[in-house]
DNA sequence: AACTCATTTTCACAAATTGACACAATCTGT
DNA sequence: ACAGATTGTGTCAATTTGTGAAAATGAGTT
């Protein structure tokens, strides 16, 4: 009845597919560094809901959100690129989501014609785009289960949790976190009103979990207090 | 203010990384077909989570649950696998999820090392693979943005028509839709509880909206009033 | 510096939804 | 036919969040 967290999902090597000696991506970054440039200014998009998907794009700098809308002009926030990230993948003939950038924002250019003619020439790189793609549905389901059932403070600790691994994983201070996108983003990413997210933002450091200086840049304060929030599947134990 | 619904996302042809004249997946299908058969009985899991991802598996008959647990002891379903389709996918050495059966239920098992040596033969079977993953999480946005932030009515509703609409591209009847899990099943896939799920089909059928004969057969007597549903993301313009 | 506009914080209030518990009804399988 | 599992309903409460409004903060401009 406790949490026994069965080594769950940390980051595990994920070479599985991926055919001994393959490409391991130098090639995508190779056709990437060679690929065009494009300086995105705040607001525009890098791509539209239901676009063809013409390119894939490596962020080099700045940030996007990616969302969906809805039908009342709403959105939902499916996701951030950030610099590194690869965004547009996909099978679809045109892009399930848009993507706008969140500050001035540069992006690599990858024509999928291109990008069809490496996987040709190398075909390992059809693996790579398939552990992207699946580091990204993985993704996807652990913020579908930090969501759906659970309470608004629950869901900013594991949007904060998230970013901070993120920091970590890229040699950043996982301590500090930079928020390129408004607190609106932040709600429509989880499922909250930005009354809300401020709201609970506030309550956190009220709890004394986080500090907020700027309203962009928090700091975080007591990191296990953050995971318990997270991990507590509602374990009240207290 | 109101749904233009702008040509969503309906199947398009999911084509674009694949090479022209590339493997569409028969080898796949031949390399299944080879393959051993495993039959499970209900409860029994043809993988567990965290367990080493030995093989990948098609369903041939049957259905299967996709969860993860929480903490707690609850779990969270992340969706289902009925025949036709494929489950184990991912990059990571591990399974992010178990599969539990729902029904007797047989499976083609690939081994992992043996869906490599394909790739490596066939090197558009990859692309097949990216294909079928991306639309995991095609599906897995989808079903985001229709729990996060909705009632327990319009999430039902969702469930019911995602469901229609698999029947609908099987050549089956997409008024009819046979449950092979429990309201519980559901409740876990949908963020709810399972009384609540009970309470709201019946609410469903109250409002003539769907046909409970037996509690595992719903008819879908007003297809138009659960889009409707499904759509309104709260223009409640009444 | 002063002003404007956007973003964020905070307050007060309602109230609607759903979870919880309990029990009846129904179904299933042996 | 019986036992156990699953499902349907009812009542209840209360917790959370949305709503609306307004103040505070911050950024950018002239």
């Amino acid at each position: 009845m406790f949490s026994q967290s069965l080594a769950p999902n940390t980051t595990q090597p994920a070479v599985y597919l991926r055919a001994p000696g393959a490409d391991r991506g130098e090639e995508l970054d190779h056709g990437l560094a060679r690929a065009s440039l494009r300086k995105i200014a705040v607001g525009e998009h890098a791509f539209l809901e239901g676009a063809p998907r013409s390119y894939i794009f490596k962020v080099e700098s700045g940030a996007l959100a990616l969302y969906r809308s809805l039908g009342d002009g709403r959105r939902q926030v499916l996701g951030f690129g950030f610099d590194g990230d690869l965004i547009g993948l996909g099978a679809r003939k045109c892009h399930l989501v848009g993507a706008q950038a969140l500050k001035p924002t540069t992006l690599r250019c990858l024509p999928v014609p291109q990008l069809k003619q490496m996987i040709n020439a190398n075909p390992g790189l059809a693996a790579r785009l398939y552990e992207a793609i699946s580091e990204e549905l993985a993704d996807a389901q652990d913020r579908f289960f930090n969501v759906s059932q659970r309470r608004a403070i629950e869901r900013v600790a594991f949007f904060l949790q998230k970013l901070s691994h993120r920091n970590e994983a890229r040699g950043a201070d996982p301590r500090v976190i930079l928020l390129p996108m408004s607190r609106a983003d932040i709600g429509d990413y989880l499922g909250l009103t930005l009354e809300t997210v401020s709201r609970t933002l506030s309550e956190l450091r009220a709890k004394g979990y986080i500090c907020l200086k700027e309203s962009r840049v928090v700091q975080l304060r007591n990191l296990n207090a953050l995971n318990e929030l997270v991990d507590s599947a509602s374990d009240d134990v207290e």
